[in-house]
DNA sequence: GTCTATACCTAGATAGAC
DNA sequence: GTCTATCTAGGTATAGAC
C-alpha cells in the first residue's frame, strides 16, 4: 500500500537519507543484556512502524525486517501483534508523562499558575511532533487499536490524565482560570487537538515550536478568567 | 436515461477504469430505482459500523448483516471495501459542510466576526459528535484509512477547508482576531480537537451542546485580538 | 439483484533445525 | 536466539444459480 516506506533495508534508507529508527543508546539509556537489547531494538522498529503506517497496515514483517530479523523471530520475544502495540502504547505515554513531569521542575517557583499552564502545554504538544516515534505511535495508534487496548492504554494514562486534570482543577480554584466552563469536556479537546497534530503536522511548514506556541497561548488566553 | 449506465456493476467499471455515473441522490432529486434505495441503505449500514469498529476492525459481513444482505451481495453495488469507505467518508464531509454552510444562512447580518466563528465553530463541533454516523464515521477513519484515501479525503475537504482558512484569515485581517498567529496551524488544532472529540465523547457525561460551546468559547478569546 | 459456495490471499502464529 | 518452512484463520472478492 505505502511503497515508501515498505522496503526498509538500513542500507537503503542510509543511501536515500530517509529516517532510520533511533537507538536506545542514542538515547543515553544503559545497555543491557543482549536479549534486553534485541527487544529493544524491536520495540525501536514497532514504534517506528506504527507510527508512519498505524495499526492496520502496520505488518509484523514489517517490524521484523525494520528489526533485522525474520518474522518468526519476534516471537521469542514477544507472544503476538497484540503484545507488541501494548508495549509500544505503555513506552509512548510514559515518554510524554516524563518530559511534562521533567519541565515541571525546571519552571521557576513564582510562576503564575496560568504561564504554567502554557509552558506544559507546549512541551507536551512539542513532546508529541518533534520527532520521536514512541509518542508519534501513540498519537496514531489511540483511535485504531481494539477497545481492550484502549481501556489498558487509559489505565496506562491514569496517572498523567490525572495531572492535567490537577493543573486545570487548581486553575479554576485559585481564580486563574475562568470557572464556568467544564473542565474535563476542555482537558479532552485540548489532548485531543495535540494528539491529531500527528496526522497533519508536517516539519516542512514550520517548526513545531511554532506550533506548539501558538497553539499553548490561545488554551490559555481562551481558559484565562478575565475582569470583564 | 441514467439507470442504463448502472446496469454495468461498479466491479466492472472499476476494472475498466470507467467513471461511475452521478447518481440521483447527488444531484438532490428524489431517489428512485430499486438499486439506489439499496446502495444508500448499504451506504447507511458502512457509516454505522465504521463510526462504531473503526476502519481495521469494520468488516463487510458486519456492514452486509447491518444492511440485511449477504456478503457477496454488496459487489453489487461497491466495487470494493475501499469504494465503500471512500464513499463513506464523501459523504461525511459534504454533511459536515453542508451544516456548517447553512447556519451560516441563518446568521444575522451584523453579527461581529468573532461572534460568527464562534457559532460556526460550534456547530461544526456539535455535527460532528451529535448522532450522525457519517460524521462520527468519517473522524474515526481519517486517521486509520490507507494514505490513497486520505489523499482523496484531502481533496473533497479542499473547499471545506477553505471555508474555514478564510474565516480565519478575515478575521486576522480586519483586526479582529490577533495577527501573530500561525492560522494554518490553529486550524488544522482546532479541526483535530473537533475530530477527536469522536473518540472519547460520550452523551452520558454531558451534553454534546455544552462541550460545543466551552470550545468554541475558547478558541474564540484565545485568538480575538485584545487592546492589552 | 440477491443468493450460495468457494477461490484466493494475506498475515498472524507455530514447529523444529541449527 | 534466529532461521526456514508451514499451518491456519478469516476476510475480500468472484462465479454462477436462481
Amino acid at each position: 500500500m505505502d511503497e515508501a516506506a515498505q522496503q526498509t533495508s538500513p542500507a537503503k534508507r542510509a543511501r536515500k537519507g530517509a529516517p532510520r529508527p533511533p537507538r536506545r543508546a542514542e538515547r543515553g539509556e544503559t545497555p543491557a543484556s543482549k536479549s534486553e537489547q534485541t527487544r529493544a531494538r524491536i520495540l525501536d522498529a514497532a514504534a517506528f512502524v506504527f507510527a508512519r503506517k498505524g495499526y492496520s497496515d502496520a505488518r509484523l514483517s514489517d517490524i521484523a525486517r525494520t528489526a533485522r530479523m525474520q518474522t518468526g523471530s519476534l516471537y521469542y520475544h514477544f507472544a503476538s501483534r497484540e503484545e507488541l502495540v501494548a508495549e509500544v502504547m505503555r513506552a509512548g505515554v510514559e515518554q510524554v508523562h516524563a518530559a511534562v513531569r521533567a519541565r515541571m521542575e525546571t519552571i521557576p517557583e513564582g510562576t503564575p499558575e496560568v504561564e504554567r499552564l502554557r509552558l506544559l502545554l507546549e512541551c507536551h504538544l512539542l513532546t508529541l511532533i518533534d520527532e520521536n516515534d514512541y509518542t508519534r505511535a501513540i498519537s496514531r495508534l489511540l483511535g485504531q487499536v481494539p477497545p481492550r487496548l484502549q481501556l489498558q492504554h487509559s489505565a496506562n494514562g491514569r496517572q498523567f490524565m490525572a495531572l492535567w486534570r490537577g493543573l486545570l482543577r487548581e486553575g479554576q480554584a485559585s481564580g486563574a482560570l475562568r470557572a464556568d466552563v467544564d473542565m474535563s469536556a476542555i482537558r479532552m479537546l485540548l489532548l485531543g487537538a495535540m494528539s491529531w497534530s500527528i496526522v497533519w503536522f508536517k516539519p516542512e511548514n514550520g517548526p513545531a515550536e511554532l506550533v506548539a506556541r501558538d497553539f499553548a497561548r490561545m488554551a490559555v488566553d481562551g481558559l484565562r478568567a478575565r475582569p470583564d
